[in-house]
Formats: C-alpha cells, structure tokens, sequence
DNA sequence: ATGCATATAGAGGGTGCTCTCTAGATCGAG
DNA sequence: CTCGATCTAGAGAGCACCCTCTATATGCAT
C-alpha cells in the first residue's frame, strides 16, 4: 500500500472549517500550519487551494442539506415543512462552524474560482435541493410561483435566525424557534397567501 | 491650498464598493488601478486598507440606517414599521452594490483589524440603530424582550428578502415585499406574539 | 530481500499586496 | 516671484502565499 498517511482529507476539510469560521479565510499555508505538516503534503491531496474550500463547502452542505431533505418525511406535508425549518435551528445550533461557513459567506468568495471536476458534484447537490422544495411546495399546495414563497418560509427565513443567532449570543433559541414557526403559519399555513396585507397609505 | 487632488476620497470609496461587489475582496493596489493612479496617492488618503473598507463600511451602513430610522417617524407606529421593513427592499433594489457590501458579508471578513480612529463613529453608529429599535419596540407594544422579536421582523427578515433578491435576480420584488408585509403582520401586528403555533408531536 | 506504490519532507520560484520613501508638480499667500 | 503646503508619481523593500520539484521514508506483494 505504501507508507500510510500523516493526514487524511477530513482532516484537511476540519483545519480548514476551523480557520475559516475564526478568522474568514483560509490559506493552504495555514491549513499546514495548523496540521504540523509541510505545505507539500497539502497539496499532495488537494490539487489547490480551491479544490480545499470547495470540497469543504460541498460536504458541508451536504450534511446540513440530507437533514433538510429528510425532514420533509413526516406523515403530512405541514408538518414536514416545520420539521424542515426548526433543522437550520438545530443543525447550526450544533454546528456553528459550519453554519457560519454556509450562511455567513457567499461561496464565490470563499471558491475564487470554483474546480471544473467539482462542478458536477455541485450542480447535483444543488439540483436535490430544488426538487425537494419543489416537491415540497406542490404538497403545501403553492404550485407554481408559490415556489418562491416555500423557499422564503423554509430556507431564507429559517437561515435568518440562524444569522441572528450566530452574531447575537445571547438571544435564545426557545425565542427563533418560535419566531420561524410563527412567520410559517403565516406565509405557508392554512388559509396562507390569499390576499396580501393593505398597504401602506404613503 | 496647495496642489488639486486628482481623486477625492469617496472617488476611492466608489471604487472600493465597486471591486468588493465585483470580486469579494478589495485591495489598494486595485483600487489606485482602477482610479489610474499609483498607489502611493491613495496611501496618502488612506492610512491602510483597513481604514478604507472601514471608512466605507460607515458610509454605507450610514447611508442605509438613515433612511431606515427615519421610516419610523410616522404617524402611527405600525405604519412606521411597515416603511422600516420596506426600507431595506427599496434601498437594496436602488443600491444593489452596498447591500451586496452589508449584507453578504460579515463586516470582520472585510476589515481585518477595525482602525482605533474609527471605533467611536462604528459605536456611535450601531447606538443610533439600537435606540431607535428600542423605541419602536415599546411604541409597537414589544417592552423588554420583546425587542428581539421586533428586531427580528424589522432587520432579519427584510435582510433576508434582500439577500434572497441579490442571489435570485429573477424574483420579483412585489413578492418579497408580500412576504415581509405579512410577516410582519404575524409576528408584530396586531394580536401577534400571544401564543406560539402548537408544537410538533414528534 | 527487492521493487513498487504511496506518502512525507522541505526548499524555493514566481506572484501580488501592503506600505514607505524620495522626488517632483501645482496651488495660494505675501 | 518666492515660499510653504498639499498632492501626485513611481520605485521598491518586505512579506505571505500558491504551487512545484526533488529527495526521502514507509509499507505491502512477491
């Protein structure tokens, strides 16, 4: 087999989470550093600094999205859809690190330029997740553009809290729960989305 | 007076706003490139890199504040925080680049080290924003705690609408001013806040 | 034992950025 | 016109980082 390795690739990916939820950026330099291993031995792995951050971006989404998606198994679609929101709360909640890198960065920073191989492996995470929200919404009877609607209550919202909580310490998550739960019964509950509120006389 | 300034100091702001929206990450050097001139000149202005993005975070997050304190001077306060709420939908849709600025990224991933110089304008500036949240919340009925509720409905998800208009060019405002009107209706209108929606059973 | 596959070890070339320093240009005041 | 103040002009020192390259170590199969 050959001489065993000193590192294995998570260990790359956590260095890598680690120094980019502390300090928001990594550099291929300081994942070595911080491993005690000469910078040659990451680049062994890892065909560049992109190929790091991508490959860390991809597995954490992917972790937090396989909650997302299974949360919507529940018996009916109402309560998925609450199971599916309450798991951003939950998921950041035990784990901040990541949670900062999904939500706190956009990932053309974090990815200069994104791999070619990892592009594919992308696109498909991307797509599972535009199924099941569509699939989602069409259960929840918001066909169509109600779409955006779904995605507002589900993803935008419920990562809305998460933000709050992540750069507010001491607010409680007893306090976001309730609040994500809240805005769903209004935007995708029963009798949802039928007439907008009135609008402002100015 | 001495010799005329071929740039002035928002000349290095604009340009500054203009490459973090592009790119994600300004530097002096681009900056005197994009202004044509050598980097001394802006070196002359600016005592480093970090007082430029700071100087440009205060501008911005200035330029927003303002016009969402002042929404509040309504008649009534609902109507005040219905127009703070909207604020940051048509001040985003006038200025996509400073909402990109403020609002998809974290302020310490762009000024690695807040200049002393400029703490006490930084301070002062989130003051102000406290003050007028804590005023609106009394006024609404929110005292005490109820202050993250408020925040939550006035900031985090008008934010949340900006952000998602930003990644998704293709939504249209109309609906995001929907989502956060009838957000705000449940979370702080009027009988909201009373009991928290029944809980899951699993 | 020998060979091959797989890793580590570590130096260093190339690049780009921050910031400094000196020289020169351009203005108003007296 | 001369002086002092203010700015541009531009080179370059110092530094960190990305990535490559060669040399060396370690394990398994035969």
């Amino acid at each position: 087999m050959g001489r065993p390795a000193a590192i294995s690739d998570d260990d790359v990916l956590d260095s890598a989470l680690k120094l980019l939820a502390a300090a928001g950026d990594v550099s291929a330099a300081a994942i070595a550093r911080s491993l005690a291993v000469p910078s040659g031995s990451i680049y062994h792995r890892f065909a560049s600094r992109d190929h790091i951050v991508a490959a860390l971006w991809l597995r954490t989404t992917r972790r937090f999205q396989d909650g997302f998606i299974h949360s919507f198994d529940a018996l009916d679609a109402a309560q998925g859809a609450r199971r599916a929101a309450l798991h951003a709360l939950s998921w950041a909640k035990a784990s901040p690190a990541e949670a900062t890198l999904l939500w706190l960065h956009r990932r053309e920073d974090l990815v200069t330029a994104w791999p070619e191989d990892l592009a594919g492996s992308a696109a498909r995470t991307g797509s599972e997740l535009a199924v099941a929200l569509r699939k989602a919404a069409d259960r929840l009877g918001f066909p169509g553009a109600g779409l955006d609607r779904v995605r507002f209550t589900l993803i935008d919202i419920p990562q809305a809290a998460v933000r709050r909580a992540l750069v507010q310490a001491d607010i409680p998550w007893t306090t976001l729960e309730s609040l994500v739960l809240e805005s769903l019964e209004a935007l995708i509950g029963p009798g949802a989305g039928a007439k907008p509120v009135d609008r402002m006389t100015a």
